[in-house]
Parts: C-alpha cells; structure tokens; sequence
DNA sequence: ATAATAAATATTGTTAACAAAATTGCCGCA
DNA sequence: TGCGGCAATTTTGTTAACAATATTTATTAT
C-alpha cells in the first residue's frame, strides 16, 4: 500500500487507488459490475486510465475480468482467504529464513513504529489506516530478506490482503468469535508483539512460528464464521 | 506460457504475446528502447493495445517502464537469474509440501509428456518450444498444490524465467561451463528425469531437494558465467 | 570550440469518437 | 403466461487526434 495521497501523478494512478480504497474499504459490493463510463464520469476523467486501472486489480485479484463484458468486484472467497494468508506468511518466512531472522536496526524502527500506528488506532474504525500500518509492518520483514522479486510478489498480494482485512473486521463486529476474551484489535496487537519480539532477539524459529499463528487465525477466524452465516459461496 | 498460438483474440494480447516473444527469444536486445508506434505499426494495430501489454510486460518484469519516458527491455543479472531461480524453485517446494508430494495420475502424464517433449527437442535450437515444454512439466508441480494462487504467482515468474533460459543457452553455447561431460539440453534432462522419478515415487523430500539442484544449478551457472564475461551490470 | 539556451522533433499521456460485442426490452405468438 | 427472436441500448474494444513531456538539434554568446 504506502497510499498516503502522495505522487498521484498520472490519471491511470488516481483510478488505481481510488478503485482500490473504494473495494477495500467496503463501498463497493462484491460482484457489483464496474462500469468504465461511470467511473470515469465520477473521476472527471477519460476510459482509458479506468481501463488500466481495471487491469491491475485484475492482476492484483480485487477485481473479476471478464473478456468483452466488464469487470466486477471480485467475490472472495473462505479458500481465498485462506490462500492470501497462507501465501503472505509463506513468503514472509521465506524472506525470514534468508535473512536468518535478522531484521536491521532501521527494520525494526519501522515495525515499533507500525506497531505503535496500529495500537493507536484500535477501535478507531479507519480500516485504511489499520491495513497500512499492518502493511509497514510485515513489509519490513520481507525486506530483511533482500530479494527484490520476493518483495514485489508479497506487494502483490497486499490488496487482496486488505480485502480480507475488511472481511475479518466485519466478522469481528458480528464478534460471536472468541478471542480470548480480547478485542479484534487488541488479539491483533497481541499477535504483532509477538512477531516482532522474536524478532528483534533475532529467534528465526518463534519468529516463522508466530508468523503462523498471526496468519492462520485469521484464516481460521474467515473459514469458521463462513460455516455460520453463509459468506460468499 | 502455454501459447501455441491459441486464443489471441483480442489486440492487446497479440502485442503481448509477440513482445514477449521477441524478447525471450533475444531478437531484442536489453536495454533497447521499446517505441509504442513502431510496434504498433509493424503488428498493424494502435496505440492503445501495445500499451496494454507493455504495461503486463512490465509487471512480468520482462520490460522496464520509466513514467514519461517510455518502456525499455529488462536487463537482466545475475541477481535477478538468482531471484527467479530461487523464488520459482520456492514455489514448487511450497506447493510439493502442500500435497505431501503427491502428484495426480494426469499430472505425472502431462509431466511424462512434456519430458519426452524436452528431450525431442535436445539440440533443435527451438528455444521457445524448450520453455514451453519445461513449463508444463513444472506447472503440474505446482498446480498439485491445489493452490489457485500460488499458482496465478508462480505463472507471473514464466515470462522471466524463460528470459533466463535464453540466458542459460546463450552461456551453454559458450560452453566454457563444466556440466561433468554433458551438454546443456541432458542435463536438463537428467535434472527433469530426478525431479519425476521423485515425484512418482511420492517421496517428497527426494523432490525437494532435485528441484533445488535443479533451480540452483541454473542460478549457479548464470553467476560463474558472470564473473567470467561480464553479463549486465 | 564550448556551454547555455531556444527551437524543432519525437514520444508518451489523455481524450473523444467510432466499431464490435453483449445486454436489455419489446413484440408477437403459442 | 411464458418463450423465442429481433430491435434498441448499453458497454467494451479500438482507433486517431490532441496535449504534455522529454529528447534532440540548432543557434548564439562567450
């Protein structure tokens, strides 16, 4: 992500994000048709940097293409979720384990800073601001792993990942899931200190474990609630 | 990949797949610049659809893209031979770990059928039909997985990946290379033959570590050869 | 001659109109 | 009423022209 409104030169970038933060926040609903027309209408802008933008979150998975008949909202999934997660944490680890869990004194600034975002705003309602801070964090422990390509595939996943933020944050206000008694919020800060102490005592081990427990409660959290009230498909 | 001339419905993927061509087959060399009305007159078609595919080229890594200034073909080195190795190698492990190794009845004869391909074509000088053919054998690795998305991922690596190829057959006809007594095309076939007998066997391990002499062996070659004739950067 | 500047050219970014395809609504008909 | 097919409309795919930016060439001053 990295949003922040910053360096929205060309149009084609103003559709993206606009698109992205519509979808991932919610005002747009799953499966709704996006009309080329209308949101360039709405952005005072032409076709063609919609179209661009269309393609991307095709790429990126938030968005369905269909040839010849537009796109839609993407309907996501228990299994996408649960993919997101598992592929996000793999190439978290992934990176962990070439960088022998070793995260460098400007890494780890960052992740107390991200940490700090992200206990500030619990129980804020600003879903946004949650998924950024979330993304700075994790985004320095791939980096520690120095491989640029790694890097840009797990940035890949970054929209989707937020979709599923706004998934599990719905679930969490229904909030018939326990959590041990804890908030969404504080369950989520709970699983980020976690991370980042083993972290910064520089344990690879705990780290990757902890990684595992953060990702796949979320994807435990979306399948359970997808067996109760019917989620997509 | 999985070309074969089909389905090139509309114009965007005709420019992408020829630009794509041309570049994995070396008949544009890195770093050339990538002018969208020569292309689009010489496939006789506009503007619009070469952009379209520059822009997917660029992601696929296959193509830089400076805003403003135009697209020029990727350079590669070393590190990114290694990236693409080491991440497409990660993948296939990640995906064999998922299905404990097994892979289908169809998918052992797809992969039994793309090595005989691989073999037929030892020594043909066809190198899009080489990558194409290594392409479906490793597809059936990943896709055992039963992830969607690791999938999506590991195919958005292809393109590179064959770029590499064509790296690795350009050092291969140097030949300064030892490859204990065997050209390129049967060692990539003794690779290829460990990796299915692996895989045939269930024995997930074995699997893992023929693919990572595989991946890394490629990667090794690449980097040797770097340090002798300097390849980019 | 060289460097700085300005004009000319080339190239990308954007738009609006056109063509092709899909969707919708209408009508007749059983 | 319900169903098939044709026309009208909507929407995407493509194009060509226009605008903005970058690059090259020419010009001038030192």
């Amino acid at each position: 992500m990295s949003n922040e409104d910053n360096s929205k030169k060309n149009f084609s970038d103003i559709a993206l994000w606009y698109l992205r933060e519509q979808i991932i926040d919610g005002h747009m609903q799953p499966g709704e048709k996006l009309i080329e027309s209308n949101i360039s209408e709405t952005l005072n802008l032409s076709r063609g940097p919609v179209r661009d933008a269309l393609k991307q979150l095709a790429i990126e998975g938030l968005v369905d293409y269909h040839p010849n008949k537009g796109c839609t909202v993407a309907l996501l999934s228990p299994k996408d979720a649960y993919e997101v997660f598992f592929l996000r944490g793999s190439l978290e680890k992934l990176a962990l384990e070439k960088s022998g869990g070793h995260v460098d004194a400007y890494g780890i600034l960052a992740m107390e800073n991200a940490l700090d975002e992200i206990k500030s705003l619990a129980g804020a309602d600003n879903l946004l601001a949650e998924v950024n801070a979330d993304e700075k964090f994790h985004a320095q422990i791939v980096l520690s792993g120095q491989i640029t390509r790694l890097y840009k595939m797990w940035e890949l996943l970054s929209p989707l990942n937020g979709a599923m933020f706004l998934t599990l944050k719905n679930i969490g206000e229904k909030a018939e899931i326990d959590n041990f008694g804890k908030s969404r919020g504080d369950r989520l800060i709970d699983q980020h200190e976690r991370i980042l102490r083993a972290v910064k005592s520089g344990d690879l081990e705990e780290a990757c474990r902890a990684l595992d427990a953060h990702y796949l409660r979320n994807g435990e959290i979306i399948y359970r609630s997808s067996l109760k009230n019917g989620l997509n498909k």
